[in-house]
DNA sequence: ATAGGTGCAAACAGTTTGCATGTAT
DNA sequence: ATACATGCAAACTGTTTGCACCTAT
């Protein structure tokens, strides 16, 4: 299986690239309705699931919503997610959470998430 | 509107206390099912609803999965999720995650969730 | 020329809703 | 008796898949 370099390809990739924050299924077909025409949605799920097994996307999951990605290779952060645009935003910086970790549990992984009003929402 | 004490809605009910952890509509139903009989899961959907209107019960979402919820009037705490046995147990403490937050945005809640591997799993 | 990609519509899974029937009050 | 609750099946929503057609290689 080798990847071709196709229009609708080409547009989706370049949103995550120049939007560079997590985008879901239905944020991406909005942007590339714009460039390209009559883009279907199928594709847009086809092409980000095709970017994400390729590991040029990584995906973004917050609670209670659906999975949105972004491109992969930045250093590890968390997300701040606005209520009243619903954009969401990369974090800097990262906490110690081995405390919190019962004694006998093994700890893997952790996430951290940040709710709130952005700055252009205030 | 008032709410009646039908027998699945006692069961249904018991169930969140008995286990005391965060369940999903399917985890109530198979626990359900086991003291009535021939309970439809879209009972259980309507249940949990009521439960969480009337504020009985509070929602825990995590991400990349659909809502559970657990009874409500505990004290602030996050979770952890088991990757084997995929159930989820409560934590005490928390953190300050303030420092996370940039500048001119503003926090209005936070999330903290761990993986791994609980103590019967590991 | 041909293997992959696309669009459309159908299929799916999880959740919600309409409706006739059942039941707590 | 009556309003609310239930079970079933149909409707919905977000995501995936099958298939005939299209296109980069």
């Amino acid at each position: 299986m080798m990847t071709r370099s196709t229009r609708q390809r080409r547009a989706i990739r370049s949103v995550f690239e120049r939007l560079n924050r997590p985008l879901g299924p239905q944020d991406v077909l909005q942007e590339v309705a714009q460039e390209v025409e009559g883009v279907g949605i199928a594709t847009v799920y086809r092409t980000i699931n095709t970017l994400y097994e390729e590991g040029v996307l990584v995906k973004v999951d917050l609670p209670g919503e659906s999975s949105r990605y972004e491109v992969a290779g930045k250093a590890h952060h968390h997300h701040f997610r606005c209520q009243k645009c619903e954009q969401v935003f990369e974090l800097t910086g990262c906490l110690n959470v081995k405390s919190l970790v019962p004694s006998g549990f093994q700890m893997t992984g952790h996430d951290i998430v940040i709710f709130g009003q952005c700055s252009a929402c205030r």
